[in-house]
DNA sequence: GAACACCTTTCAGTATAGTGGAAGGTCAAG
DNA sequence: CTTGACCTTCCACTATACTGAAAGGTGTTC
């Protein structure tokens, strides 16, 4: 199987297959008199790990190093396990962040619903988004408006 | 006020501001007969607007472009308030993508447990995150372990 | 033998939001 | 007069996962 048909098989470009394999994702293949290179089955399957691992959120520095005990003789069950369970807490918290932002974003709207456009002066860019208006004199100097 | 007071009272960096200058953040500000540059008041208010539109997951572009807008002398408001509806938009699909992510990965976390370490073998690397096994015959010569 | 699809390599660029460091100028204290 | 803390510019680099393009070789078909 030359690149091309390994990169349709999985759904990927042979740019990327070649960007797996100078990553290390991806052993270096044999190669066929004329230098191309030559595949076989089991590197679908290497493919799909890899596709499988991105499927879940893991890096490919993350995903390699699982090969890497793979190809060390070892089974990466147990480092696969704990790659899982760092990853439920990181996607955990970071959904948690997204809400946390998501309120102030919610209560943001609310809040400019409120607000009279023709308050909105410059001293705070925006009061959508800003709130706090800067009172100092020297800026009401420097930021009047031109036109 | 110099470069370092400035980033010292917004919890910047001199570096950051500079960088903020080139992206167009922040106005060129006048400089002192010894090239420095000389910074009032209303910067404060420009980086807390900076730090604001961040907070709520805006890029530097967006908040660039609102300040464009105020600059040119109209108030961004409405224009804030697309980038809010977008912004909450995209967070709400974030969310939702992470949830299934993390719902995948609860899933495999589960199944991993009922699975025999024993039972995991070279040809799907790691029967933890790739559940498909390669049964090919040239995949079980290839990768049979070494040691 | 020319066209065309495919393969090879290498270098460089994409996006984002900065950070690090070098080389040099400025200023106040001791 | 030197030390140290600032300031200036500019260039390069961080991380991630690719993508684009150039320049050339290969293989099949008409």
């Amino acid at each position: 199987m030359k690149i091309s048909e390994l990169a349709s098989r999985t759904g990927t470009t042979p740019k990327t297959l070649r960007f797996y394999e100078d990553a290390g994702l991806l052993p270096t293949p044999e190669r066929a008199a004329n230098g191309y290179r030559t595949y076989h089955g089991s590197a679908i399957t290497r493919v799909q790990f890899v596709k499988a691992g991105q499927a879940v959120g893991l890096t490919l520095a993350e995903i390699r190093d699982l090969m890497a005990i793979r190809d060390d003789g070892r089974a990466p069950c147990s480092a696969a396990m704990e790659l899982l369970d760092a990853q439920l807490a990181d996607i955990t918290e970071r959904i948690r962040d997204l809400q946390a932002m998501k309120k102030d974003l919610a209560a943001l709207r609310a809040r400019a619903l409120d607000l009279d456009l023709a308050d909105c002066t410059p001293e705070s860019v925006c009061h959508v988004i800003n709130p706090g208006p800067c009172t100092c004199q020297e800026h009401r100097e420097s930021t009047r408006v031109a036109s």
